[in-house]
DNA sequence: GAGATATGTGAGTAGTTGAGTGACAAAGAG
DNA sequence: CTCTTTGTCACTCAACTACTCACATATCTC
């Protein structure tokens, strides 16, 4: 990759956790030498010499950046490690306390109403549908059929969640378009029913779009996802729908597309 | 805890992950109700309605809500725990590619000089320093002095660095002014000398700032840390001073108040 | 089905925050 | 002692965020 880009990529990445511009420039600038002065940062990082002095402040109040109190200034960035570490335990002692905290909030007045027979939830986000495809393999259940696309939609913990499921008993069907992914999970899941299909209807018109995980438990609840690829960024997002209840409309589609899908596809 | 401060805590630590306030503010109102419309969380968080919709679909794309395409719409908080993970992952592959991004970076110009004899950093935050501390325990070193204040700096991590350096052969001293620290650095790492010490100079004129950590590394690396209780947030606050090399000033004083003040404390 | 009410979208304003610039006093260098 | 460097402050402009209103559409009530 280019110098410049990988620059630009650490400067974009530390912002996102959290640093101003000013300061994420600064800090890769300082990054790349020993120590140095307000002076040097700012020719290597084109931040004006001025500013520098605040960013660093806050640099060194957040345990990134060491100061020495000469006259001129010297600053000196702590190592990779020290500073990678610093700032996943700062997020990790926040989603921690996030827990606590959200644990000890009160519901509010239930306000009534829980007809909830046709529901279809939209979710997105490829770690919120893995968080919820585990979910729904790891609560009770009688019968599992799960369908998989990409490769990597097949995570370790979902082949341990559906090895224990299979295990205790639960009737697992997984279906697969992948040759490797069906072998893996052959081997993986002794106890359940793999096999492979080419479902036609997993793509769509749009060569982007694509099924990518299929989740039916006990007949009654599902889950489906499909990536599309941004063609303006290139990356590529996830998105499901997700139904509960044997009449969920939803899940009545999904149920006949199946049984004559897999049919059609095995 | 009061509820409404609870509240407030946990949209707080929303927005310092990332989230503006209406995020926040809805996700903390929808997390209270097991599902509802954009009424009713205007209601509960006093978000205005109409921009309610805009920060749930934010929430919906970080993976923290589930919607319902009804009319009215219907939103679903995902499960605190779902929540947490989420988050926690997200900054976790931030730091990660963090990580690797900076490793790839290269040097620039090390605008020579390197005459390093009289420098002296300062680094502030608990965890810049804990990570500091035990980074000089863990490289080389044939002598090490330690001094510790308060009882919550003597982290499990600290304490097996320290076992470890002592059972290399390295001389380790460790002086403490609580009997409880004293007792339990005795327990665990019997290879060092623990002794208790009530040295004066540990605190300062100012009762709220004391000395909390004090290491001499092969007397020419020295590391002193304070934590000051700020009186208008009532947080605490570490700050530290790092120098290094025989004659450096502040190595040098240090040494000479430890050759006298640990005589008089013991 | 007609009027009243509720819902969702978009546009627009005000107040805050951050990026960028220059004035200036103090400290150092020659 | 002069000229340069260094550090602080005060300021502008642009972007963003919080907040409001207008309006079209949908839903409910009678």
């Amino acid at each position: 990759m280019d110098e410049r880009t990988t620059q630009q990529q650490a400067i974009e990445l530390l912002q996102q956790l959290g640093l101003k511009e000013y300061e994420a420039k600064s800090f890769v600038a300082l990054s790349r030498i020993p120590h140095g002065s307000a002076k040097d940062i700012s020719e290597i990082s084109a931040v004006p010499r001025t500013r520098v002095y605040d960013a660093i402040r806050v640099l060194e109040t957040k345990g990134l950046v060491e100061i020495q109190h000469t006259s001129p200034q010297q600053f000196h960035a702590v190592s990779i490690e020290e500073a990678t570490d610093t700032l996943r335990r700062e997020y990790e002692s926040r989603t921690d306390k996030l827990r606590e905290t959200l644990s000890g909030i009160e519901p509010a007045t239930p306000t009534e109403d829980s007809r909830v027979t046709h529901e279809v939830w939209s979710l997105s986000g490829a770690p919120a549908i893995a968080s919820r495809t585990q979910q729904l393999i790891t609560e009770g259940a009688t019968e599992l059929i799960l369908v998989v696309g990409r490769r990597d939609s097949v995570t370790d913990e979902l082949v341990v969640r559906l090895s224990d499921a299979a295990d205790r008993g639960v009737s697992v069907v997984i279906g697969t378009t992948s040759t490797t992914v069906y072998e893996q999970l052959r081997e993986q899941v002794p106890n359940a029913a793999v096999f492979r299909s080419t479902l036609e209807w997993l793509h769509g018109e749009d060569e982007d779009t694509e099924i990518t995980r299929l989740l039916l438990v006990d007949k009654k609840t599902i889950l489906i996802s499909s990536s599309h690829v941004d063609v303006a960024t290139g990356e590529s997002r996830e998105q499901a729908v997700f139904g509960r209840g044997f009449n969920n409309g939803l899940v009545v589609i999904i149920r006949r597309l199946m049984a004559t899908g897999l049919r059609t596809g095995s």
